[in-house]
RNA sequence: GCGAAAGUGGCGGAAUUGGUAGACGCGCAGGACUUAGAAUCCUGUGGGCUAACCCCGUGAGAGUUCGAAUCUCUCCUUUCGCACCA
């Protein structure tokens, strides 16, 4: 791959060049550094809240500072910045912040592997993707730049837990966490391979450990139900959220322990199966569980042996069913049939109450449980009058039916059977009908270092107190560096050692951080009022909240996305905002891949190559042969296509895409390509069209400015041909209004543009009129590019002689007469197959329609001699004849 | 395993409401320019024998319809998420 050879200048000129002048050659360095430098200095993108104007808030989710932009940035960014620049255009007071999430995890790998405090990594990654994010021209207002490590912003989220702690949406509890026994700390999920620590390979365990966590279930029914009022959002990501809180009806059921003494509580959606039940399950969590394997040994093991491997759902799902009979027994709540109470992996001790009735008729996975351990199986629904056999599992055994072997409740459907049931259970004392949300509460302590911390006190005499609101914030101790044996925290007593708030007497500071789920929840308020002191949000707020368009990754469809939605309904109900959706419409980008290369060795070892230093070989047809190792020559491997990423090293490093071509073409090149919602492959030979494509466009530019000026157009005298190219260009304009203000299709809004500028190129109509459509049809497409490349559009328009900066243009209006036609062209198909063309008057009749397509020569051949049954008359689109 | 989406030429993609499949770009081939190359420009480019005609063709298989890339069902493949990566 060779790339072009730009002959860039030395340092960018200080005054403006002169008007109607321009360079021959595009030099984006040139035009761009100027442009942005001057964009800076007179501060275009720093907004104010303007009662007047209608505001558009366009944000785009903040990146975590891990180094450098890498290509997902690049395309988030992009299209947040055409979706800016074209609503700017539209005469909307934009804001389009910046900022950086800058607590996690990866700062405290750095810190082990560098020995530098996450800090300092933090800090000197933000100062160079700063720059980074400059140079590629965006339209960011820099003055409400926010961090989240900054204890301006993360006072906030310790203010707001301690509200929510007060109303009971904060409380403390048990939960579940990977714990490498080997380094003696709690691992995160990325952090757990094949069941085994990263860094040690100790099989981890799962422990038990107190931790706060937000009751986001209570909002559960208000999460599901604002689902329907968000139009802007994608059908899909309202599908996840919908699933993923999860809904359903169902009943509590108790069956009394047949010792005496208590219930075993279950939750099922399938009361009506209940006479089916031949077993019990827990999960190995469950205190039943716990209460049985003392003094069974063999128990004992098989509940220890449960808590072996990640936490991870992923991993459970997949996991071999396993169960074990604790010998207890509990009492069926209507025939008071004993039933034994198993311990099972396969019941999640966080969804519902732990525990679970076993219909194995009725339900798959209790089935393939049964059969597995001979437990029996009771058929007690009929569907339709099917025969049921117990030997193998079908589809339609979980189907809704009547009940059987059901005694009172025979014949009764689904409905009816339910209601009876839980009618009957609930004069027992023993159920009630209930709604079951999947949701479970969001468990934010991190036992780890690099976090907002917790700001709570541990007293021996009075318990957990909070942090008193003047003694916010409680500032993260900065120098520490993690060394991968837990939080530094712990061992840093200037931080912990404290007194009781209460009581006055030592006590011992929380040391676990918050999750960073609970930064990213909030910042988009922030970003309205960045510096205000005295509370969370001000005023501000009012005027540019909710955000009108967000813009992220696909990745980010249901945890943030839910997170977000729950602390704003918190923050509206302490009289914060008044907004209940804070994203209005949102946009997921796709996931930016490219090509994987490898080679395995004698081994079995597979090594990865660079896409960059792979040459391909093709054949006459353009089909790619071979690839082969530049260095060597030698062919490579291929794996397809796949997320960019370190371990299969096929990322590309956008600097160099920036530095080599400049921030147009990278820009040009990431909307054109494919649509924002569609995965992006890249190309290195499409990076190449597309400055192909800028450089044509300068060509156009340099041409039109150093001809003679044109005259204005006269309307009355044009030819055909320039009717034609006239509507071209307008047809150009409501394509792209379209395309970018409501599709946001920027790759058809692209080649429509580069349909325009091949029409303008072939057209050399060198008359008065003539070259009065020329220069139309280029500043149109100019304004039509200017929000996608901002730069070379700008110094175009300059070149052509406006007094008004590109930047401070309106989007243009298409003119409705030079669109209206006079006669239009209809395809004729016969029996749904293509055989001929008419033109006929825009207002021709059915039957002038139906006249002129059976008299076409191609038509006539393929109806002639053949009855014609009925014939389709689609007005402006075409004719359908059908024959026998 | 569960939930969600996507599969169209050699490649990225277009076809917006069920109505001309392949816009636009890349690649490739031929030509112009050039001592030569690079760059640029012009022409061609889904498959079936060169062309015309015609036939076939949108992951596979069925179905609905005058008409299906688009709607329905079954299957296959790929991507995203699964609660401690962000």
């Amino acid at each position: 791959m060779r790339y072009p050879a730009l002959h860039f200048r030395s340092a960018p000129r200080r005054d403006p060049p002169p008007q109607n002048r321009m360079q021959s050659l595009y030099e984006p360095a040139v035009i761009e550094a100027e442009l942005q430098k001057l964009w800076e200095k007179s501060r275009v993108f720093s907004v104010c809240e303007d009662p007047a104007r209608e505001k558009f808030y366009c944000l785009s989710m903040f990146p975590y500072p891990s180094g450098k932009l890498h290509m997902g940035h690049v395309r988030n960014y992009t299209i947040g910045d055409v979706i800016s620049r074209y609503q700017r255009m539209r005469g909307r007071n934009v804001l389009q912040p910046m900022g950086w999430d800058a607590f996690g995890l990866p700062a405290e790998n750095a810190a082990m592997a560098n020995g530098v405090p996450p800090a300092r990594w933090t800090r000197e990654n933000i100062a160079y993707m700063k720059k980074q994010l400059k140079s590629l021209g965006f339209a960011l207002d820099w003055e409400r730049e926010i961090a989240t490590c900054d204890p301006a912003y993360y006072r906030w989220n310790q203010w707001l837990f301690l509200r929510m702690l007060e109303r009971g949406l904060v409380y403390l509890t048990t939960g579940t966490v990977n714990w490498d026994p080997v380094d003696q700390t709690v691992l995160a999920n990325e952090q757990v391979i094949d069941g085994r620590g990263w860094r040690t390979g100790a099989l981890v365990e799962r422990r038990e450990i107190p931790m706060y966590y937000m009751r986001i279930t209570a909002y559960a029914d208000q999460l599901l139900s604002g689902l329907d009022r968000l139009d802007g959002w994608p059908e899909r990501v309202k599908v996840m959220q919908s699933n993923w809180i999860g809904r359903s009806e169902g009943v509590e059921i108790g069956f009394p322990h047949a010792d005496g003494g208590g219930v075993l509580k279950v939750f099922t959606t399938r009361a009506d199966t209940l006479f089916g039940a031949s077993y019990v399950a827990v999960a190995a969590e469950h205190p039943l569980a716990e209460r049985a394997a003392d003094g069974n040994s063999a128990l004992t093991a098989f509940v220890a042996e449960c808590r072996h491997g990640s936490i991870m759902e992923a991993d459970l799902a997949v996991q071999e069913k396993r169960g074990m009979d604790t010998g207890l027994h509990v009492l069926h709540p209507f025939t008071g049939r004993k039933l034994p109470v198993w311990v099972a992996n396969y019941v999640l001790m966080a969804y519902g109450e732990g525990a679970v009735m076993g219909v194995p008729g009725h339900d798959e996975r209790d089935f393939a449980f049964a059969k597995e351990y001979g437990l029996p199986i009771l058929p007690v629904i009929d569907v339709g009058g099917r025969e049921y056999s117990i030997n193998a599992w079908q589809p339609w055994y979980d189907e809704y039916g009547v009940c059987k072997h059901s005694g009172e409740y025979d014949g009764l459907d689904y409905q009816a059977a339910v209601n009876a049931m839980a009618a009957d259970l609930a004069a027992k004392s023993l159920g009630n009908k209930r709604v079951q949300y999947r949701l479970r509460d969001w468990g934010i302590s991190r036992q780890r270092y690099w976090g907002c911390p917790i700001p709570i006190i541990h007293c021996g005499i009075c318990g957990e107190v909070p942090v008193p609101d003047d003694q916010l914030p409680v500032v993260l101790p900065e120098g520490l560096v993690p060394d991968g044996t837990g939080n530094p925290l712990t061992r840093h007593p200037e931080f912990y050692e404290c007194h009781c708030p209460k009581c006055g007497k030592p006590a011992r500071r929380e040391t676990d951080t918050m999750d960073t789920f609970v930064d990213s929840s909030w910042y988009y308020f922030r970003y309205s009022c960045p510096d205000t002191d005295r509370a969370m949000v001000d005023e501000r707020t009012k005027y540019w909240m909710p955000v009108d368009q967000y813009i992220g990754g696909i990745e980010h469809a249901i945890l943030h996305l839910l997170y977000s939605r729950f602390w704003t309904r918190v923050m509206r109900d302490l009289g914060l905002t008044e907004v209940d959706e804070p994203f209005s419409n949102l946009l997921t980008q796709g996931m930016v891949l490219n090509e994987i290369f490898y080679r395995k060795s004698g081994d079995g070892r597979i090594s990865y190559w660079n896409p960059a230093e792979v040459d391909a070989q093709f054949d006459q047809k353009g089909q790619r042969t071979l690839s082969v190792l530049r260095a060597d020559g030698l062919p490579v491997e291929s794996a397809g296509m796949g997320t960019m990423s370190k371990s299969k090293n096929n990322g590309v490093d956008p600097q160099a895409l920036v530095d080599r071509y400049g921030a147009d073409t990278a820009r040009l090149f990431m909307m054109f390509a494919s649509p924002p919602e569609q995965t992006l492959e890249w190309s290195d030979a499409a990076v190449e069209g597309a400055y192909r494509f800028l450089r044509r466009l300068w060509n156009l530019g340099v041409e039109m400015a150093g001809g003679a000026p044109a005259r204005s157009l006269d309307r009355g005298a044009l030819t055909d041909a320039q009717r034609e190219l006239r509507r071209k260009i307008h047809q150009t304009v409501v394509k792209v209004n379209d395309d970018i203000g409501r599709r946001y299709t920027f790759n058809t809004a692209i080649a429509a543009v580069m349909e325009l500028c091949n029409a303008l190129a072939r057209a050399g109509d060198v008359s008065e009129n003539g070259r009065a459509i020329l220069r139309e049809g280029l500043e149109t497409a100019v304004l039509l590019l200017a929000p996608i490349v901002p730069h070379i559009t700008a110094a175009i328009w300059r070149a052509l002689g406006h007094e008004t900066p590109l930047i401070d243009s309106s989007w243009p209006e298409a003119d409705q007469s030079a669109l209206a036609r006079s006669e239009i062209e209809l395809v004729v198909q016969v029996n749904g197959k293509l055989r001929g063309k008419v033109e006929v008057a825009a207002d021709a009749t059915e039957a002038d329609i139906r006249a002129a397509a059976l008299a076409d020569g191609g038509v006539r051949r393929f109806v002639e001699g053949k009855e014609i049954r009925k014939v389709i008359v689609v007005p402006g689109r075409l004719v359908n004849v059908v024959v026998e």
